[in-house]
DNA sequence: CGAGTTTGACCGGCGC
DNA sequence: GCGCCGGTCAAACTCG
C-alpha cells in the first residue's frame, strides 16, 4: 500500500494538483472501499483532478470508484475538464464502489441533495464558508473504512472539542496539530449512513515534517508530500 | 508532573 | 432581536 501511495503521491506533485489556488476554492472527498493499512489518503476537489490521478494509481488496488449513482452529466463533466484518462475508464466501469457525488455534496454538514449542479453547489458552499469565517485555510475531507476514529497519519494531534452535530448519531472530534506554531487542525466525524466510514476534513498546512517511529520515516515524509 | 482528554460554557454567524 | 448551531476555549480530570 505504501508503495501505492507513494506512487500517487508523485503522480500528483508531477502534476501539480495541490496548487492553493484550487484547495481554497473547492471542496470534495476522495473515498475508498477499504483501508486495510489505517492510513489516510486522499483528498479533495482538486477532486476532479486528483480523483483522476489518483485513481489511476489506486483503483487496482483499492477498488476506488466513482459511484454508480454518478450522472451522466458528472462523467461527463469529468472528462470534458481532464479529458478522458484510461484510470478514468477504469473507474466508470467499477462496481465495487459506493460513493457518490450527491453524497460528496451533502458530506459537509448538509441535508440538501447535490443535484446536477455538484460543483456549483460545494462552491456555494465555500463561499458560505468563507465569507463566515474570513481566513479559511486548504481543507481536504475524506472518507475511509477503519473501526478506528483517528488515523494515523504521522502528525501528533491534540483533541481539543468534541460536538454533537445535529441529526447525527456520533460526535464529532476536533484535533490541532501538537507542533508549535503549526495551525493545522482535523475534524473526525463517522458517517451517520455508515458508521463504518470515518470523515476526517483537515484544515491548513503542515509547517513541518511528520513525527514518527524511524521504519516509517521514509514513508511518512513522502505522505507529508502526498498531503501537503 | 507533564501531556493529552473530557466536557460544559462561551462566541459568532446565520436564518427566521 | 432571538434562537440555533458549529466551532473553540479552558478548567478539571486522567494517564503514563
Amino acid at each position: 500500500m505504501r508503495e501505492i501511495l507513494n506512487s500517487a503521491s508523485q503522480t500528483m506533485l508531477n502534476q501539480s494538483l495541490f496548487e492553493d489556488q484550487d484547495m481554497s476554492s473547492q471542496l470534495g472527498f476522495f473515498a475508498f472501499s477499504s483501508n486495510p493499512y489505517n492510513l489516510p489518503f486522499g483528498c479533495s476537489q482538486p477532486s476532479l483532478k486528483t480523483l483522476t490521478a489518483v485513481a489511476g494509481s489506486l483503483a487496482a488496488d483499492t477498488q476506488t470508484t466513482l459511484s454508480e449513482s454518478a450522472t451522466q452529466k458528472q462523467k461527463e463533466d469529468v472528462t470534458s475538464h481532464f479529458g478522458e484518462p484510461p484510470q478514468l475508464r477504469s473507474l466508470q466501469r467499477s462496481n465495487a464502489n459506493l460513493w457518490a457525488w450527491g453524497e460528496v455534496n451533502d458530506c459537509m454538514n448538509s441535508k440538501k441533495n447535490g443535484g446536477d449542479n455538484y460543483l456549483g453547489v460545494a462552491t456555494i458552499k465555500m463561499k458560505k464558508i468563507k465569507a463566515r469565517r474570513k481566513v479559511r485555510e486548504p481543507r481536504f475531507c475524506f472518507k475511509t473504512l477503519s473501526e478506528v476514529d483517528v488515523l494515523d497519519d504521522g502528525y501528533k494531534w491534540r483533541k481539543y472539542g468534541q460536538k454533537v452535530v445535529k441529526n447525527t448519531q456520533h460526535p464529532r472530534s476536533y484535533y490541532r496539530c501538537t507542533q508549535d506554531n503549526c495551525r493545522v487542525k482535523k475534524r473526525v466525524e463517522r458517517l451517520a449512513e455508515d458508521p463504518r466510514m470515518v470523515i476526517t476534513t483537515y484544515e491548513g498546512r503542515h509547517i513541518h515534517s511528520p513525527s514518527q517511529d524511524e521504519d516509517d520515516s521514509q514513508a511518512s515524509s513522502q505522505m507529508n508530500n502526498f498531503f501537503w
